[in-house]
DNA sequence: GTACGTGCAAAGGTTTTGCATTACA
DNA sequence: TGTAATGCAAAACCTTTGCACGTAC
């Protein structure tokens, strides 16, 4: 019994290998690297098994979306409540396990009925912020 | 002498009325608001133009990428450090300002060098709350 | 056996690019 | 007048869709 049968969805091979490469990545995978690996096993795999899996286990819940990025959609299959961390420089991105207090006074909610918040940090990761200026002989 | 020639870029009436469109626009549009907007002045305006400009603006720090919505690229004139409530239903972005103190722990800054932050919230705005189950009669 | 999933190819949407023309300074 | 911006069309992406075929249950 494993997670799309106990879903009420068919379970496939490729369906399968999509979850073993999300389960446990810390990465944020594009559709692009999901696509990558998912296609190592499976020479046919195309872009719309990917995608349609990737809206599916959304929609089930078990994959949250991740907007960090402007230039590109990240995949994130801790759902979790969690934080995120990227390098402006290479793009990383990384998990934040830090809870905050982020409640909103009610003058500043405009009317908006809050069901959920997420704080992205913007800086640069360890490899990057030592690359910085060169300035090091 | 206005901000284009204030930052060293020729000022054309097409960029004008980009500029004119953002000003103070606390609706977050997207390149293709831009666009629609700047074509009803300018009926040969291109995407090509919109684009270039918006990517102008924001290397120069005059103009902000909104990540929120993974569905669309939006734009903020406003690069004050503020925050945004996203209307999970209709999509809306509004501005939030209250400032939260978004110090990392050392040991959870995972050897990152932060330069920002930025928080989401996600609900229901007044309108689409109230839509919510149609159960009012 | 049947409903659901796959995979191809095509379409749709968004953003970028090359290049000739135009216009600001 | 020289340089930078515009605007067209094409290309490059990324994501979705339709549909015939295949497969899990």
């Amino acid at each position: 019994m494993n997670k799309y049968k106990e879903l009420g969805l068919k379970s496939t091979p490729q369906r399968l290998s999509i979850l073993a490469f999300l389960e446990g990545n810390t990465c944020h995978p594009t559709a692009e690297e999901v696509y990558r690996h998912a296609s190592k096993k499976f020479s046919t795999m195309s872009f719309a098994t990917v995608y349609k899996t990737l809206e599916t286990l959304k929609q089930q819940g078990c994959l949250q979306e991740v907007t960090i990025d402007p230039e590109k959609r990240h995949f994130d299959p801790n759902t979790e409540r969690h934080q995120h961390i990227m390098c402006t420089k290479c793009k990383k991105i990384a998990d934040v396990f830090v809870t905050f207090d982020l409640t909103l006074p009610e003058k500043d909610v405009q009317g908006f009925q809050i069901t959920g918040s997420h704080v992205e940090f913007y800086g640069l990761c360890p490899k990057c912020k030592g690359e910085g200026t060169m300035q090091k002989r």
